[in-house]
DNA sequence: TAAGTGCGTCGTT
DNA sequence: AACGACGCACTTA
């Protein structure tokens, strides 16, 4: 089947009391998930097929209601196919990670059956397309600290707190 | 205790 | 071949 990436690709902004996210979608559902940015988003011209309309409602209410530190509504479905297998692993064992709870990169690589491979997994958690969804947000560093965050550590922080997370100062 | 150094380890580029 | 969102052992002050 010939895919028309420019044709079935769309960003949709999502706005919430802590800036415009912005949603990307494939065919296959939520691909990408961007933090608010000062860049200004280009305007969505392209008429947005049905499906895609409401996998966006469900992220509409999924991200406004995550950003509150509350529980899961219903996601969209998430494409994570862009990954490579490893990825794909880590970023499974994050979806199985429940809210207010954390695991340190050690453990999640004792999860996927790699022990040995903690900084891999900090790599692949910087690699995670889709952050709040894909709750890297909520794997630390085993000294008791932060680790890292490419959106940023104050959104690290910021969503661990929301979790009830208690953080070392 | 706190802060700094060195190195094993492994997926990704 | 080089580089990390790591972890651990081991200095220093």
């Amino acid at each position: 089947m010939i895919t028309d990436i420019e044709s079935s690709n769309c960003a949709l902004p999502v706005a919430t009391p802590h800036g415009e996210f912005l949603a990307w979608y494939s065919e296959k559902g939520l691909c990408a998930l961007r933090f608010p940015s000062t860049a200004k988003h280009s305007k969505q011209t392209r008429p947005v097929p049905p499906k895609i309309r409401r996998w966006h409602a469900a992220t509409n209410a999924a991200l406004k209601s995550a950003l509150k530190g509350q529980n899961g509504k219903a996601l969209p479905p998430l494409d994570l196919s862009a990954g490579t297998e490893f990825q794909r692993r880590v970023w499974g064992a994050l979806l199985k990670i429940a809210r207010g709870r954390t695991l340190s990169y050690a453990e999640v690589a004792k999860a996927v059956g790699k022990p040995k491979a903690v900084r891999a997994v900090g790599g692949a958690c910087g690699a995670n397309p889709i952050p709040v969804f894909v709750p890297c947000h909520r794997v630390v560093a085993a000294n008791e600290r932060l680790g890292g965050f490419s959106g940023g550590l104050d959104w690290k922080r910021a969503l661990l707190k929301r979790e009830g997370i208690r953080l070392p100062d």
